[in-house]
DNA sequence: AGACGTATATTCGCCTACGAGTATTCGGAG
DNA sequence: CTCCGAATACTCGTAGGCGAATATACGTCT
């Protein structure tokens, strides 16, 4: 998964961002801040990964290590800080980030790129099922958004960010079965006869396919 | 990575899809027609994890080996038909990424979840370099919409989807922009003094980022 | 005919992700 | 006081992802 970064791992930056204040933290009180303050919605969380991660932080000197103490007669714990290149790798990666867009691969476009081998007639019916979900969740944040009315909008880009992304999709898929429906959507006579004749691409498609 | 599905890989759907005619292929030429058929762009394809994603499919029974051929003095190849199962794995597994929406984890969300350690005069430039790269990104795209004007549009929704995406994205990022411009986004002041006080939010905050 | 680049076809091994397990302490209920 | 569940704080083993290496054959330029 990592590639460029030395250390891949998005959660890597997560970590970086709590340490900035410049206390330290140990690893347990880490995951604890992250889920308190609802960083799993933005982020895959597994404590499992976040010690392999600080460990990676620390092998590439962007952490270290504060003498390991100990508290009452809990386990030992120990206490992380971030470094100068810790900091410098934090703005440099998340000043990529946010400049750069990333290529992803969102599980439904994979799914919409295969989409011929379902009839049409069902993929009609699975996207009305999405369009419902897709409802609901945004019904859901919108609501969320109102709840936290208070807190300074700034600390809830990534939720609106999210919502207006959902509710393009769902105007998006809205616009597909309209398409669909009032066959303006060219091929879908073919997208049928491709499917009946059990996934075989006609002849005639096979050049176009294949020349793309 | 994999959870309920017994091969979570989602190369697994694209090569369960191009077994869905009958014929029997070897996992070299899965990789050639799916790299042919530009299915890089909807999905990651190595192939090292194509070879384990077959073997994962073989071992849960949705595809089966075919006596190993040898044709000229090539490296033997074994070919893989599609199992019933397969089959059925396959609408089964396509049907629920279509209708059910995944909590899928952009970078740039996660990005923006902690935007609050950089200056609000940084976002802003970074910003903008997102929003030129993101139109370029488009009109490259468009302009690939516009050379295939033959194939059916069905071949070629999951470009459509990916192009609403990324101009409902930039359509935000400007709206963003432009309500940190006029001052009307709520909270840049307090950002501002955030990030000046070295990222350390101030008391009164603490309960509402707890609270959440 | 030899050399060299490209296409064919797969294996290997390292590293990361992460579920599941372990060990300790604390805070109540009874 | 003691039992027990929840919280604290990690450790470990396994499976999967993927870069890189390997090995053969083919085409073609000289």
């Amino acid at each position: 998964m990592a590639q460029r970064r030395k250390v891949g791992n998005i959660l890597g930056l997560a970590l970086l961002s709590l340490l900035v204040p410049g206390d330290a933290l140990h690893p347990y009180e880490m995951a604890r801040i992250l889920r308190h303050t609802g960083k799993e919605q933005d982020m895959n969380i597994k404590v499992g990964s976040l010690y392999t991660v600080v460990q990676n932080l620390e092998k590439h000197g962007f952490i270290e290590a504060v003498t390991a103490e100990r508290d009452g007669r809990r386990p030992e714990r120990t206490p992380y800080k971030i470094t100068p290149a810790g900091r410098a790798e934090l703005t440099d990666w998340l000043g990529e980030l946010v400049a750069v867009p990333q290529h992803e691969y969102p599980r439904f476009r994979a799914a919409l790129s295969i989409l011929g081998v379902l009839s049409p007639d069902d993929v009609v019916r699975l996207l009305e099922r999405r369009l419902d979900a897709l409802d609901a969740e945004s019904a859901a944040q919108r609501r969320e958004l109102d709840d936290a009315g208070d807190l300074p909008r700034v600390f809830l880009i990534e939720v609106e960010y999210t919502l207006a992304m959902r509710e393009a999709e769902a105007a998006w898929v809205r616009g597909l079965l309209a398409a669909i429906a009032d066959d303006s959507l060219s091929g879908v006579r073919e997208w049928r006869e491709f499917h009946d004749a059990g996934g075989r691409p006609p002849p005639e498609w096979k050049e176009m396919l294949d020349s793309e």
